[in-house]
DNA sequence: CCCTATGTTCCCAA
DNA sequence: CTTGGGAACATAGG
C-alpha cells in the first residue's frame, strides 16, 4: 500500500537494475489489467516517479505507468520457475523478471505516449513554497489532512504520512485548510520534506504488506510518532495518542501537540 | 460473525 | 461549487 516513499524506493531499486535493459516479453495474468502490447524489444531509458505513480520510460517515447493502489507489489525475481500467488503481470528481461503481485487486484498498468503529462498535483517530495499551499487552501473548509491527501493538489501523500506530517507540524488534522495560518503552512512545507526524506531513507513503512523490490521490509514504522499508536504515549509530551476518522480513514494525532 | 486496512473513483446528499 | 459519506473494487488478518 505504497505512498510516495515506498514508490520512490521501488524507483531507485528498479533504476539500478533495468535501465539499459531490453524487454524480452510481457505477460498479463489478470484480464482486469487489460491488454499490454508492443513492449517487446524495447529498451528501458529511465524509471521515474510522480506522486504514487511509477513510470518505466522506454525507447520510442513510450512509458509504462504503474499504480499499486492498496495491495500492489513489484518484485524482482531471477528465478525462472517462481510463480508467486496473486501474480498479475510479468515483464521479462534477460537478467530476471519484474512481477506485479496484487491480492486485491486494484493495481493498474497502462502504456501511453511519453509526453502527455498528467494534470495531477505537483510531487510532494520537493521544495514547496508555503505561499503556494496557502493560496491553494484559500476558501477550502475541508480538513487540512484531506487537503494534504488530495492528489490533485499534492501528489504522493497518503494516510500514514499525512498523519506524521501534521504531527511534526503541530497541527490538528481536523483543522479546516482555510484556517491554517501562514506560519503553520511554513511548518507543513518543512514537515513534508523532512518526513518524506526520512521515510525514503528508511525505504518506506512496513506495518503489514509493504515490501521493496527484493522483498525487504522498510524501517519507518519504527520512527512514526502517531500512526497506529492509539492509546500510546506521545513521544514528545506523554499525552495519549487519539484516533478519529476523517473521510473514513483512520487518523491519529496527539491532542496536546496538535491542539485544534 | 465483526472490524480494519498505507488507494482511488463514483454517486448521492447537504 | 464544495464537501462528506458511503459504496464499490476484492482480499487478508486480527
Amino acid at each position: 500500500m505504497p505512498e510516495l516513499p515506498e514508490v520512490e524506493t521501488l524507483r531507485r531499486q528498479l533504476n539500478e537494475i533495468i535501465v539499459g535493459g531490453t524487454i524480452i516479453c510481457t505477460r498479463v495474468l489478470d484480464q482486469r489489467i487489460g491488454n499490454i502490447d508492443g513492449l517487446s524489444k524495447r529498451k528501458v531509458m529511465s524509471v521515474e516517479r510522480h506522486g504514487k505513480r511509477l513510470k518505466i520510460v522506454l525507447d520510442g517515447d513510450i512509458e509504462v505507468l504503474f499504480h499499486l493502489r492498496m495491495t500492489g507489489r513489484l518484485y524482482w525475481s531471477a528465478d525462472n520457475e517462481l510463480q508467486p500467488p496473486h501474480l498479475r503481470f510479468v515483464m521479462t528481461f534477460s537478467s530476471g523478471r519484474l512481477f506485479l503481485i496484487d491480492p486485491r487486484r486494484f493495481a493498474t498498468v497502462s502504456v501511453r505516449a511519453r509526453e502527455n503529462q498528467c494534470l495531477a498535483g505537483r510531487d510532494a517530495w520537493m521544495r514547496w513554497d508555503p505561499a503556494v499551499l496557502e493560496d491553494a487552501s484559500r476558501g477550502r473548509k475541508r480538513p487540512v489532512k484531506s487537503f494534504l491527501m488530495d492528489q490533485d493538489v499534492i501528489a504522493g501523500i497518503g494516510n500514514i504520512y499525512a498523519c506524521e506530517i501534521l504531527f511534526r507540524a503541530g497541527i490538528h488534522p481536523c483543522r479546516k485548510a482555510c484556517d491554517v495560518s501562514q506560519a503553520q503552512w511554513s511548518r507543513i512545507a518543512e514537515s513534508m520534506t523532512a518526513v518524506l526524506s526520512e521515510a525514503v531513507s528508511c525505504r518506506g513503512t512496513t506495518f503489514s504488506d509493504w515490501r521493496d523490490l527484493f522483498g525487504n521490509k522498510g524501517e519507518y514504522q519504527n520512527r512514526v510518532h502517531v500512526y497506529g499508536r492509539k492509546d500510546q504515549a506521545c513521544r514528545h509530551c506523554g499525552s495519549t495518542i487519539q484516533r478519529t476518522a476523517i473521510g473514513g480513514r483512520g487518523t491519529f494525532f496527539c491532542p496536546h501537540c496538535q491542539a485544534l
